[in-house]
DNA sequence: TACAATTGGATTATATTTGGTTTAAAAAGG
DNA sequence: CCTTTTTAAACCAAATATAATCCAATTGTA
């Protein structure tokens, strides 16, 4: 039977790193002793830690340690970051209506009760834009939440995740006088009560009547 | 007798906020009370939080504090990876029909001859459905390019990008007779015609017609 | 307002751990 | 028998943890 060979010891360690055993940014132990716990003399272990370097897995640092690399999971790409208002409001054209279908079938009394509270929060808000506007990207995002699906209520958050949202609620803000949150309320209200009687199309509809208002206020924001 | 660096104190301090032991917005104990908690040195320490200060996780503040500013408890490939087919045609659902509207708002002639040029690829790979799957995602994501939304062009390739895709395509396979990429070819030439005849509704019918038949070959699929 | 306590920030010298390297012997395998 | 690889031990230089001390910003209080 053949000793371990520097791969046998480089397989194991990468499968401890892909397995979650050692987490990005994190130390190994000193090569001496993780070399003793394998089981392996140090030039061995040296040998397979060199290879996992080469792959890109490890980052070793003489005198401090072997660490493992941050494989930075996902550059949110500067398309995305710069994305416009309109580009966004498009993308939610796209997303919300489908999502309301989504509630009717897998919505359940406590999601349509969350909604509800939303909605009198939002309505107690009428002269609080900054209130409204945070209970208001609730109300989306706990839409998102009913559908149970998970890509979705994550593609949800990336997008209100975007940075240009911040130029986003700043144009909404210049447009947030008590008149269109009254009207965005009433929307609320009827893509809820579509959803409670269990309509897909009409609380589909109703979301694209809302998202046309909101996209018509930006667009008067974005004149003035 | 082994020190730990600072790069162990971090692993820890960054388990103790991730698990909430030290939640949002929350003060942590001075530096020279948590390095004696720990056993390390304040210097040490430091180090330390400069580091999770680097990755996003603390803010520190001269004479006040360090605070926990972590935004994220959620996972991205956790809730993204681990999506079903069944919530991946979904989120397709809700987003390609929308992405055929824009088409028809934002497509130019060289976008439908691409677009033709992938449909011909995918007729003449009647029998081959490896060649047929890649020309097909091509497709797709050619569709969304066309919006010119980057944003949307975005969704559409991390929907792409989703690790379960390969069980997707997978199950796919199964289900790809002649029979079915016939049908697919079909409904692909009815969405581009009706994108090059400017019926931005028509489309997307086509579309949601198209990805009906997808679901339920998946759900044939999975039965078998 | 002004003082006092507490906080993070920074610098120093020293001791020790760490990876990097070299050497020679032992083991495995053709 | 010869080649290759692993082992083992020793040494080096770099990195850094420690500990003590001082500075500067903030906070609370008299």
């Amino acid at each position: 039977m053949s000793r371990r060979s520097f791969a046998d010891v480089a397989t194991e360690l990468r499968q401890s790193i892909k397995s979650g055993e050692f987490q990005r940014f994190e130390r190994l132990p000193a090569s001496r002793s993780l070399a003793e716990d394998m089981g392996v003399a140090r030039n061995t272990l040296r040998d397979a830690l060199y290879q996992l370097e080469k792959e890109g897995l490890l980052e070793t640092r003489a005198g401090s340690g072997t660490y493992v690399t941050a494989p930075e999971p996902e550059r949110v790409p500067a398309a995305v970051d710069d994305a416009t208002p309109l580009e966004l409001i498009d993308a939610r054209f796209a997303l919300e209506p489908h999502i309301c279908r989504l509630c009717v079938l897998h919505g359940r009394r406590e999601d349509f009760e969350d909604l509800d509270a939303l909605c009198s929060k939002m309505e107690a808000a009428i002269s609080d834009p900054s209130t409204f506007a945070e209970a208001d990207s609730a109300f989306h995002r706990r839409l998102a939440a009913t559908t149970r699906n998970n890509l979705l209520i994550w593609l949800i958050n990336q997008i209100n995740t975007v940075r240009s949202l911040d130029e986003w609620t700043r144009m909404r803000h210049l447009t947030l006088d008590e008149q269109i949150i009254r009207s965005y309320n009433a929307q609320h209200r009827e893509i809820l009560n579509a959803l409670r009687s269990r309509e897909p199309e009409r609380a589909a509809v109703k979301m694209k009547e809302h998202l046309e208002t909101a996209r018509m206020s930006l667009m008067r924001a974005a004149e003035a």
